[in-house]
RNA sequence: AUAGGAAUAGUUCAACUGGUAGAACUACGGUCUCCAACAUCGUCAAUUAAGGUUCAAAUCCUUAUUCCUAUG
């Protein structure tokens, strides 16, 4: 079967493809296949392809792939260079505009639940990182003293906010906190706001039909295909030019040779945590899928 | 073979003088609308075996089994 024939939905708006999933589950070659059946291009969802430089531990597309079917929002950013959910959020909802003033509808493509969600869903990001309220808030959070006090700030100033967040959760108190000092209205507000947009497509969500054993199974052949292809090498240059703690080079594949290069680790040892790591990643992946009931399972 | 030591969750370790067997990692299940390949919460799971002493045994005693160290 057709893989477009999934996209038969009665609907006034024009329908977008979503390919979702875990990765190393197939859905490159599902989201080419199907952008060649509908002789469009594909819009990726990933929050780690975006970067430069990153090309093997990532998975991203080969060139021979890029070639099959045109790729967008892959390979566009610098590792050093900020980029959150947000500038994604933008960048892509103008892409996809300008596709359906041509009547074309991208196939979108990737794996991190967030963006797939900011495309899906209808919600909305309102741009407004501030870097010295976080950074105050940073410092403030070092201690357990201190964290204990954020989380009281935000019961006090965002309650709706604070219940939805562990307080250990000390990432996204900053980040609601950071949010209520710069817009001087709190998330969950902003939230509310971003659910009462409608989207201007019908989105159908399809995923291939794996068993977790395929899964595990692919992701072990792909750790030692990529070392086969020079990853080493790739984390090696990376390392070497940029910051170990860029959110970039925190990405599965990238941050666990650090202690290989250290000698703190065998190859043999990092390469076992790499899929270890992948495999936990999938894992996480499948259940942010899982609770999505719009999904379609595809045996492809 | 002899002497000493050890045996606790899938793994590595903890448990005072005999007094509620804990933790980390793994595995599994969740949360997540602003760094999301991030961050975060939870669940399952064990005293090597068989006997004995005791109100009470991972802990003391006996036997067996396995492993470690030294000697040969």
């Amino acid at each position: 079967m057709k893989l477009k024939n999934y996209l038969n939905e009665s609907s006034d708006k024009p329908v977008i493809p979503f390919i979702v999933g875990p990765t190393a589950s197939g859905k490159t070659d599902m989201a080419i296949e199907l952008a060649q059946e509908l002789n469009t291009e594909i819009i990726s969802a990933d929050s780690m392809q975006i970067y430069k430089y990153m090309d093997i531990g990532t998975a991203k597309p080969t060139k021979e792939e890029q070639q099959r079917a045109k790729h967008h929002l892959i390979d566009f950013v610098e590792p050093d260079q900020n980029y959150s959910v947000a500038n994604y959020y933008k960048d892509a909802i103008t892409l996809i505009n300008k596709f359906l003033e041509q009547n074309k509808t991208p196939v979108i493509c990737g794996g991190t639940g967030l963006y797939i969600n900011a495309l899906s869903l209808p919600y909305s990001f309102s741009n407004n990182t501030n870097p010295e309220i976080r950074k105050e808030l940073e410092k403030k959070s070092l201690t357990e003293e201190g964290k204990k006090q954020l989380y009281q700030e935000l019961l006090q100033v965002d309650p709706q906010s604070a219940e939805k967040i562990h307080p250990n959760n000390i990432k996204r108190v900053i980040r609601a906190l950071e949010i209520y000092k710069s817009t001087g209205s709190p998330k969950s507000e902003l939230d509310k706001k971003g659910r009462k947009q409608e989207l201007s497509y019908t989105p159908v969500l399809l995923t291939p039909d794996l068993t977790r054993e395929t899964i595990y199974n692919r992701i072990n052949l792909r750790v030692d295909k990529m070392i086969n292809q020079g990853l080493i090498d790739e984390v090696r240059a990376l390392d070497n030019r940029y910051d170990r703690n860029l959110i970039s080079l925190q990405a599965i594949g990238y941050k666990e040779f650090f202690n290989y290069f250290d000698n703190k680790q065998t190859l043999e040892e990092t390469i076992r945590i790499l899929k270890r790591d992948t495999r936990h990643f999938a894992k996480r992946q499948l259940t942010w899928f899982r609770k999505d009931p719009r999904i379609i399972p595809v045996n492809y």
